[in-house]
DNA sequence: TATTGTTATACTCTATAACTATA
DNA sequence: TATAGTTATAGAGTATAACAATA
């Protein structure tokens, strides 16, 4: 078994790599008109056809009350639209609007290459490993957290 | 050079992987009456002899106007103290207090146990590949950072 | 003049619980 | 009874800009 330390310090990288992204990335998401959640939202909901809110919520971890907060604001702006769900009429899909798509289309590869140019510095191997290694590690703690809810 | 796809995938895997253990251990530091905010604040003063607000401010990525808040409320519960400095009348020194020290022992290795379990699952060869990429990532991020802000 | 931290404002996100309408 | 989403509430974080004290 792995020493102690060797978590901490598996936790505390993926830590400091992610707060490198978001400081990187945060201020240009707000330059282009969206806070992190709505960010989130166009993010999660670009290229589907739609979903309802407890799909949305349980993808981006945002709760049910919040959303709906949330989604008010981007409807507002006619980012999203919603569509109240045939088969189960307690549901509401949301999807993005044509206005919305043309948002996600425009931000979201503007974001990733905007990004792009830092993860050059990592070769095709790297990269490849780095990505593996990290899905192992999100499956792990997706499992403990069911685990941990199920108790 | 490599292909884009790359890039997106590895941001994807880090984001994934974040949001992962974020939704694990979110839960477990508000149990312990901390908001995130808060956490990173005594996690970053723990284990030092305090820092400037300045200081703490760019380690924790929390902008001045919000620092002030957030301190406000963690001296309420006297968790950490402002002393101004002597060499510097403009700044205030912030430390944890006894109190504060206290909650980061417990805390913060009871966050890191809290979490162990989940990383157990990678090798130890897994856990320094992982720390060492990520560490990478890190620093092409924090560099890419400098140079946008300088331009 | 520039910098450190505070204040003030307005908004967004957050958790939580009560509520409605369906199932 | 259980579930999907909304409403209501209270708090906390956020960006931003104006401000005081100090350098």
């Amino acid at each position: 078994m792995a020493p102690k330390a060797n978590y901490l310090r598996t936790i505390r990288a993926l830590a400091e790599a992610w707060q490198a992204f978001d400081a990187y990335s945060g201020a240009h998401v707000r330059s282009l008109g969206l806070t992190p959640a709505q960010f989130d939202i166009v993010a999660t909901l670009g290229d589907t056809p739609g979903m309802t809110c407890k799909e949305l919520g349980e993808k981006t971890l945002i709760t049910k009350g919040t959303l709906t907060g949330v989604l008010d604001r981007m409807e507002a702006r006619k980012l999203i639209r919603r569509q109240p769900s045939e088969a189960d009429r307690r549901s509401i899909f949301i999807s993005l609007t044509p206005q919305g798509e043309r948002l996600f289309e425009k931000v979201f590869p503007a974001h990733i290459g905007h990004c792009n140019c830092a993860c050059a510095k990592l070769s095709v191997r790297e990269h490849d490993s780095l990505t593996s290694l990290l899905r192992k590690l999100r499956d792990s703690l997706r499992e403990e957290r069911e685990a941990g809810q199920a108790a």
